[in-house]
DNA sequence: ATAATTGCTGACCGACGAGTCATTAATGAA
DNA sequence: TTCATTAATGACTCGTCGGTCAGCAATTAT
């Protein structure tokens, strides 16, 4: 009686090489990660790997769309329960989530973007449709909210929601490339809202 | 009479080679830009490339080095000479080259490192000293200065001069990706500007 | 003129990695 | 138990690209 050599998992393959993939791809990079690598972070051979996906570049863009879709509904969800006050809101939760940005799955999804982005337009198209137009608009739902509930003013800021994320791209950017020597990123988001709840307080 | 196949032109090869690898490596990235097309760009055969060359990488770093340090002294030569009050230099020569970066060289060497950085410390390294601690002192600088002079007051900014670059950063990496859509990157960082002012004025 | 020097060329090599496919064996059906 | 199906393997191919080097020709020295 001796152990079957593998045993045949169709349902979970995708799933498990796609987070593979994301390890690999995060470690390396897209260009140069070898498939062989993935396959064998993943347990399995080469050649299932092309059986669940066509090449190396459309392995990429499933692992960028299986990461992000579900965080952006996550923070959406959160804005519409929450029975705080806006600026409590914006200091609260919001401001966890951004600082948590710098740390998570998805500033690995931007600097892969930021690098291979450039030669994969529908790609972009895809992210900036699903993850980065969504998030905007999340930013500007609370900022009107907080508008009509008296608690702001109007502002320049209305039709800049990118203001509130600038400090969170930065952060991503400072920690990709020089970890965490000094720069304190939470001070730095912490201060970007200070400033913008000051300016908008009604 | 014939021309001659080519010219001896020791001096300004490594130049001329940079130049061209700048070129190579902003359209196409590091890893996917083959050492054959530098050359060709170049006008040279790869043979000479190897000549003053030893690796691939050797010319990035070179690449990368030269691009970089001019830039950076202009910025602080311009603090030094300047006769304007700390805010108009602010909102004039200071606003002016902020807004310039992401359409310059220096965008797309951010965009190089972000890449492939983590993967070349030593260069990282070398930019930190040279090209971010610079830029970081430089706007310090000027909000010492303002401080001293009485035009500004002390505040939780003058730790944080990265609050200057954010938006430039965030304008760096959404043009890179998105293109001039949907986002008026001179704006973005004429508003922080707005918004870091209104905050520090006496 | 001739020779010595050396900047420069381009054909070549070897490694490497994406993608293929003939074959194997796990599984479910009959 | 046997057979049909198909998930899975891994050895193989083939193009590409970083890097080398023997020879050539532009320049300089004699």
């Amino acid at each position: 009686m001796s152990k079957p050599r593998y045993q045949r998992r169709k349902e979970d393959r995708p799933q498990e090489i796609t987070e593979a993939a994301f390890d690999a791809f995060a470690e390396k990079g897209y260009a140069s990660t070898r498939v062989e690598e993935v396959a064998s972070r993943a347990g399995v051979s080469k050649g299932l790997l092309y059986l669940y996906f066509k090449t190396k570049e459309e392995l990429f863009k499933a692992v960028v769309k299986n990461v992000v879709v579900r965080r952006v509904d996550a923070l959406i969800a959160l804005v519409d329960k929450t029975e705080q006050s806006s600026e409590e809101f914006i200091r609260g939760p919001a401001s966890r989530f951004l600082k948590d940005v710098p740390d998570s799955p998805v500033a690995v999804i931007i600097r892969l973007l930021i690098s291979e982005g450039p030669r994969h337009p529908d790609l972009l198209d895809y992210y900036y449709r699903n993850v980065v137009s969504k998030g905007l608009a999340v930013v500007q739902r609370i900022l009107r909210r907080g508008i009509e509930r008296g608690e702001f003013r109007p502002s320049a800021i209305d039709d800049l929601p990118h203001l509130f994320l600038a400090p969170v791209m930065m952060s991503v950017v400072w920690r990709s490339l020089f970890g965490k020597r000094s720069l304190d990123t939470d001070k730095l988001i912490d201060t970007q809202i200070d400033l913008l709840l000051a300016h908008i307080k009604a």
